[in-house]
DNA sequence: TAGCTTTTTTAGACAAGTCTAAATATTTTT
DNA sequence: AAAAATATTTAGACTTGTCTAAAAAAGCTA
């Protein structure tokens, strides 16, 4: 139906759309793409051309409501397949990505509707982003970046906004996964660093730039 | 690292070998492929100056060692897909040719490794067809067709020789899938078709068509 | 072996997606 | 508001893989 490079922009427009951008320039775009504005420009005709997008020369471009569906759709499957990836095959969660680049574009609805079946309509995939439901539903995060959180109150570790193997690699060579229990002591006001305690055990500082990719929630389940 | 075309003429030039066939014409590819001649040629020639096969001009192909290494290495993963797809996620064995056409270019040595340890290592995959192992050896299939069957012996049926999603249906429909036992009874000399009981029930009649095309062996376990 | 048929290759075209370099808009600065 | 800087688009080229139509080679046939 739709190749590959047309998915990908579409499944990256809506990204870009979630992280609270309204109208995605061609550079953003390009950016994020890693490719060419030129490029860009050529695929947002085509789009265009094929109503899964508004486009308008030198204005930007925004999704149409088939387009929304298409990329939607792409984040479901990389998302359900990431989760299988992890949950089924053992992958630690800093390999799956690239994986699951080529997983979302298999073309069959039969697929994924048993894959979700199969592992067991998760609604979090492995770094604590939401799973994108097949009505098109994208839950919005309950989660906060740890930087946000009141101190001495017991937190549980939910995602990251940051999905770089370097730093996934970093939270696990520290005992840090989804589900991890912890509690902010304090932010030092020199370099902007957190303390904290992590599974009752020894304190540990983390610096700025992992705390604001860190997302966390308190937790209600204490005593359970 | 290959083209999903290129992995696609690779498997298929294997495939005939497998069947039996030496050197392939140029014809007989594009008939395999579902494509023209011309394109045949451009790719024997592409194929050729990257050394995974041997083409003569005119005299037809023959895989190099290379050749044969991604050839079947593709087999590979095609047959351990269409097993998950059937023992995991309840495909029928009729429905799982298409989407393992696309699953079999994912490229990821982990992914294929993974799935191998969570089926359990297979050897055959839903049609009877041997999975290519790691180190490239391929099972000869120590089964043969329902046609070649002395009567009144029992028989468990082991795959298939058409793969066609209409053969495959038409068996469905008669309640014979893999691991069904019968007993051939006779074969009509008029028409070559087949008498038969399956399962200890209701005597059925075969077309020589469908007899041809099952593939069978005597089973020793009759008595476990 | 000369002529006909079939097979295979070549030549030229096209579509998708990308790129570089140049041209054109837009925005910012002064 | 004009000049400079930045962003975006256009033009033209390249790659991969395909096709049609025409040319060339191979294989039959008589």
């Amino acid at each position: 139906m739709h190749s590959f490079a047309e998915e990908n922009y579409l499944k990256t427009i809506l990204k870009l759309h979630l992280c609270g951008v309204q109208v995605i320039t061609t550079n953003e775009l390009a950016e994020a793409m890693h490719t060419k504005a030129s490029s860009v420009t050529d695929m947002l005709k085509k789009l265009a051309a094929k109503k899964l997008l508004k486009y308008e020369p030198y204005k930007g471009c925004l999704l149409t409501n088939s387009g929304k569906t298409v990329a939607t759709n792409t984040l479901r499957k990389h998302r359900l397949w990431e989760t299988f990836l992890v949950n089924t095959l053992s992958f630690s969660w800093d390999e799956v990505h690239e994986v699951a680049e080529q997983l979302e574009h298999i073309q069959s609805d039969k697929l994924i509707q048993q894959l979700d079946v199969f592992l067991g309509f998760p609604t979090h995939d492995p770094h604590g982003d939401p799973i994108p439901q097949l009505d098109g539903k994208i839950a919005a995060s309950p989660f906060f970046t740890l930087d946000k959180a009141k101190p001495d109150k017991q937190l549980v570790v939910c995602g990251v906004l940051n999905h770089s193997p370097d730093f996934l690699k970093y939270l696990t060579q520290y005992g840090i996964q989804i589900g991890s229990h912890l509690k902010m002591i304090q932010i030092n006001a020199f370099d902007s660093s957190i303390a904290l305690v992590l599974d009752q055990k020894q304190p540990l500082n983390l610096s700025k730039e992992v705390v604001k990719n860190l997302l966390v929630k308190y937790n209600t389940n204490q005593y359970e």
